[in-house]
DNA sequence: TACCAGGAGAAAA
DNA sequence: TTTTCTCATGGT
């Protein structure tokens, strides 16, 4: 039978661990530059694109936010108001658009009774997070894109690409939970907002493009970081 | 034509 | 409790 690991040598690799996702991050940052994110000219507008995002290429999301400008509907009294149809077709670029009108709906309604943008940046990290969460449709990565990219919170965005780079780099399994690689990634950069901005932004950009076309991280600006974790 | 994308929730097992 | 299914458009 296997000896467990001792708490020390636990303690040595998560700390290896976690000095590898600050050279990633050192990395990235290098070989892509500052990716300027999120992309919304407002909080509120942020929100809505996190919202339609939701397993959507941004390109569909950015022409769905162009509908609901152009009606005067990026405004969350106009949405709670909006005919559900007529909301509907405002966002069908972005897909699953019966769903999302009505998470929408289910956001903004939550955003107008807690009292707006002025009352919810007042409220600590985890309240807005619970608040979030309590939402018919905001799930665990919607609320941390809210809280970072709309609330400048210092929280670690878990998404599919974070799970694929960091379990194919070895520094993850891949199989942990939400909750449990959000509190890795924390510890990792630390309650650094604009690190967490930039980190989630680099590696999304990451996944979309050198994942695509390089598989194997020896191919990559990543590969030099985790020689043990090829393909 | 088939696959994937900056998920989440409900239903089934 | 865990796994599977459903929602849907647009680009490659």
């Amino acid at each position: 039978m296997p000896r467990p690991a001792s708490k020390a040598r636990q303690s040595t690799t998560a700390g290896l661990a976690r000095r590898r996702v600050r050279q990633v991050y050192r990395a990235l940052l290098e070989a892509y530059g500052p990716q300027h994110w999120w992309p919304g000219e407002t909080p509120f507008e942020v929100m809505v694109g996190a919202v339609l995002t939701q397993n959507t290429a941004w390109t569909n999301v950015e022409k769905a936010i162009a509908n609901l400008k152009a009606h005067d509907a990026l405004d969350p009294v106009a949405i709670v108001r909006a005919d559900p149809h007529r909301l509907a077709a405002w966002i069908k670029p972005s897909g699953y658009f019966n769903i999302k009108a009505r998470r929408l709906r289910n956001f903004c309604m939550w955003y107008l009774e807690q009292g707006g943008q002025e009352a919810l940046s007042g409220w600590d990290t985890e309240r807005l997070r619970r608040g979030l969460l309590a939402v018919n449709g905001i799930g665990p990565e919607t609320a941390d894109d809210i809280l970072l990219y709309a609330f400048e919170r210092p929280v670690f965005v878990i998404d599919a690409y974070t799970r694929r780079i960091f379990a194919r780099l070895g520094l993850v399994s891949g199989t942990e939970n939400y909750e449990e690689l959000r509190r890795f990634f924390e510890r990792a950069v630390g309650p650094d907002a604009p690190v967490c901005n930039e980190y989630h932004a680099l590696i999304v950009h990451h996944g979309k493009h050198a994942c695509r076309t390089r598989p194997l991280c020896a191919e990559c600006c990543l590969g030099r970081i985790c020689p043990a974790g090829l393909g």
